[in-house]
DNA sequence: TATTGTTATACTCTATAACTATA
DNA sequence: TATAGTTATAGAGTATAACAATA
């Protein structure tokens, strides 16, 4: 491994061998992250949080109870009132008031959201897999299942995971 | 893996492997770096960045240039002005003039620095090893090694690596 | 001309807390 | 009383761009 100029390189050689995992997986993340952002900024005109949302949407037809989106976002309420107004505005998701429950509305994707999705998934995808292509299939599999253990493990720890 | 309802659950059943272990790692990391976020405010009522740029000071016993730290941290200059003017003013840092160029800088820890960074380095390990202790040694090191090396295509990838 | 660091600005994201309308 | 969502606020982090001093 070089010895390139980045956050990794506050890792000192007596680190625990945690540590130093860590600070290459953050390495790692925000690499990626940041490239996302970035082409979603400039080829989307969007942000990650708008585009986290619409893929929640996506995948439940029936729409999400905006609590239910903030805790899977985790983030607090009010934040998703913010991005839900934004995307609201341009017609890319709509909100439905609720029968049995007048205090609680349902998000869906309205049509254009559902298509202007499409679009940015795609590409998303695609952007995502030229990151990954050249990562052996089995170390991306023993990642993929080190991960599971790792999420797992941290969720129990959380403080509300009783929740 | 059981289907927690979190970021990972944008994941559709179709979706590239790429995929999946990418928003996996992510949720991952938004777990640990929040957790991490959380506890130097209320323990050291600092922040992410500004413990990073101490880390990297920590590591370079004769400072480094603002520039040079801008490009480690990936971020912009003007941001490690205003994160080092926080820390100067607080007396965790301080600029020094370079002889030979007299536009540059160059940051060290104070002393009352190094010992304020020490006792949040510890806390930092502490904390991360908690999160990563029941992960199997075979499977860190086998993550270790994994993204060492999704690490360096991405890099090589970047518009700006040819620099 | 190019580079180092500073300044000013604007925007997104975030948490907190007070609020409303329901339940 | 508790819950769903809203509003207001404040702060951190970020990028961009114009700028001064120096190379």
């Amino acid at each position: 491994m070089t010895d390139l100029p980045d956050l990794e390189s506050r890792a000192a050689p007596e680190d625990h061998h945690a540590l130093r995992l860590w600070l290459r997986m953050l390495t790692c993340c925000n690499l990626i992250e940041s490239e996302i952002r970035t082409r979603l900024r400039t080829e989307f005109d969007t942000t990650l949080p708008r585009f986290d949302l619409m893929a929640q949407l996506q995948r439940a037809p029936k729409g999400l109870k905006m609590g239910e989106l903030s805790r899977r976002m985790m983030v607090t309420n009010g934040n998703i009132t913010g991005i839900t107004d934004q995307l609201e505005k341009e017609g890319l998701v709509m909100r439905l008031k609720v029968e049995t429950d007048r205090r609680s509305s349902v998000l869906k994707l309205t049509p254009q959201g559902r298509r202007t999705f499409s679009r940015m998934a795609r590409a998303h995808e695609r952007w995502v897999k030229a990151m990954f292509a050249d990562l052996p299939e089995d170390h991306r599999d023993a990642m993929y299942q080190a991960l599971g253990e790792l999420k797992l493990q941290i969720v129990a720890r959380r403080p509300d995971s009783a929740r």
